[in-house]
DNA sequence: TTTAGCACTCGACCTCAAAGAGTGCTAAAT
DNA sequence: ATTTAGCACTCTTTGAGGTCGAGTGCTAAA
């Protein structure tokens, strides 16, 4: 795209935050005064004119002043915006919230409800990835003859539990060395790394195994037997936000909304894609890709322990938002929930 | 209140009945159409006049039918209703949904997403209150110097876990012998009994108690520093269902009760109450006592595990609901998922 | 006690006109 | 070559006025 004259970047800018701020289409008359710039809004009227054209605005109707396009929003995030930092107090608020606890599954309940109530739309969060988490330990449990709760603990602390069916019954002692076992071999590998060994170990020859061993190999069956995806968790708080915004007033588009929400698939799609990106991302109306997303726009930025991206953390709401504070937001709660979870499990 | 004539009774339940299947406000034409009486409309309408009178059913404006008010719907529940039992096809499938897991977390939101689904409401369903479960077995793991994680095993296979903050740094040897203490001590009590009994033993002379005793009891400071309520859980699916009714219509409201949701709290406190009274229970409108729940009713169930309540179930949707179904498949409900609870940790 | 008849009320819906906002185009001004 | 004033035009919003239909309450007759 050819560049923007400097005065049509200005004009557009001015369009855009007033059309943030007030929700209601811009005519050349209110931007001639607002821009600063000493044109009439005649010159300005010519200028919307070329911004239409180019696809950057446009008008919901004849006499209606004009509103910005999706790719309007586009050029103005990616080269018109200054980001607003957070305003002190926020930022303490953000710090304070994240710090009073020290349970990841806890934070990342927490980090979203944060999201959502300083952006005043819906969070997300997208906890660590059960996969990457490293092994600390495992339990089996007997509930009833074949049925056998698994206790697994990563090294950051969660604890994931599930329960299989077992192809016979074991004993306890056949329980407790299983657990040896597992405890022995793979302490301090990721889950990744012990799904792989676990999967090397049973291409050798399984007479040869011990019985410790093979039990082992029967229970990682059932803890591992995830569907893709199904690893990661998904936190949505403040929903009801949502029903605030005029713009999704069309009833049956909140409800797709809302259904994607508790569906999370899709959700979780996008929401991955954006961990192997570094810094904040910004989807704008349909560049998501989903179609009940078709009104929104989703800011996401990934979050790091000891360096590592484990997750992913963002807001979703109208495309109309206030980019400038909702990106710093993001931004930064990103980053203090990553320095939370660094700061558990060491002192 | 004076005993309603035949008549009267017979207008006022298809009245009610109609306006639920429609929800339009009845007129007297239709009503004596409807009604299978051989009245004629003037008749109908000086019954109507009597009703309205006391209290039952309201006009919305002059020239518009009646209907039924929160006392209107009372009577209509408590003496008028033939509850229609499931038909096969629906029972079947949840007893197949409820039968597919083992797993009682699993199960609970399993619940809660089949009554949503069923009903076309938004459904609820009260987690087992932790304190009635019984004690399995307790683990405790160093996460850094003075944070421990617990993991506490109940003998329905749910796990609870959380993390304390020590007065002082613990060996693992000391740990180990804490929670044989613990696990010698306490397997197969309540978790109430549990806390008691730990009280009890606090009485005692200190002096006399062996360092692992103290340690435990050090432990349980943590473990059972939970705010009353703050043990049961609540699992609510399908809010986006109650975006269709159109008595909500009004965003604001709409807004109070999805609030009302993301705090849990008053809802809570509404289906700790059921777990008292015995079967279906049915709040119409202000006779839950909450506000937000306002133009909404609640119908719950409390559900058994092995002879023993342990937890409340229910739907939460407009005033204007099919009763009759609702309260066949809240009770339903009940039945099987406290029977899928017993059926777990036996053979 | 029931019913037919009737006047009356009130919301839903339509049309019409006026007002206001904002545009695009043209022609004059810089 | 830009910029601007002027103007005709378009389209939404608002409100007034009017008709229609639904439903009521009352009265008087059955």
């Amino acid at each position: 795209m050819a560049a923007l004259s400097y005065r049509s970047e200005a004009l557009l800018k001015t369009l855009i935050e007033r059309y943030i701020s007030d929700g209601q289409p811009v005519g050349s008359r209110t931007l001639a005064k607002q821009a600063g710039l000493e044109l009439s809004p005649a010159t300005v009227r010519n200028v919307m004119a070329d911004l239409e054209e180019l696809g950057l605005i446009s008008s919901p109707h004849t006499s209606a002043g004009r509103v910005p396009t999706a790719r309007g929003y586009r050029v103005f995030v990616d080269s018109l915006i200054k980001v607003r930092p957070l305003n002190v107090t926020e930022l303490r608020h953000i710090e304070g919230e994240l710090g009073a606890s020290q349970d990841p599954q806890q934070l990342v309940e927490t980090a979203s409800a944060l999201l959502s109530q300083v952006t005043r739309l819906a969070g997300l969060v997208m906890a660590p990835k059960a996969e990457q988490a490293v092994f600390r330990q495992i339990e089996f449990l007997t509930l009833s003859a074949n049925r056998i709760l698994v206790i697994l603990i990563t090294l950051d602390g969660r604890v994931h539990n599930r329960i299989i069916q077992a192809e016979r019954a074991y004993s306890a002692a056949e329980l407790v060395e299983a657990s040896n076992y597992f405890n022995r071999a793979f302490a301090g590998m990721s889950l990744t790394d012990v799904k792989s060994a676990l999967l090397a170990e049973m291409q050798r020859d399984s007479e040869a195994m011990q019985a410790a061993v093979r039990i082992a190999m029967d229970m990682a069956r059932g803890i591992f037997a995830h569907e893709p995806g199904e690893g990661a968790e998904l936190v949505v708080k403040g929903e009801a936000n949502l029903l605030n915004i005029p713009e999704l007033g069309d009833v049956h588009k909140l409800r797709k909304l809302l259904d994607a929400f508790s569906t999370k698939h899709d959700l979780l799609l996008l929401l991955d894609q954006c961990m192997r990106v570094n810094g904040v991302q910004i989807f704008i109306g349909q560049e998501s890709g989903y179609l009940a997303l078709e009104e929104c726009s989703v800011v996401t930025a990934p979050y790091r322990v000891d360096g590592q991206v484990v997750g992913t953390l963002g807001v979703i709401g109208p495309t109309r938002m206030a980019y400038d504070q909702v990106i710093a937001i993001v931004d930064v709660t990103a980053r203090l929930l990553g320095g939370a979870l660094s700061a558990d499990g060491r002192a």
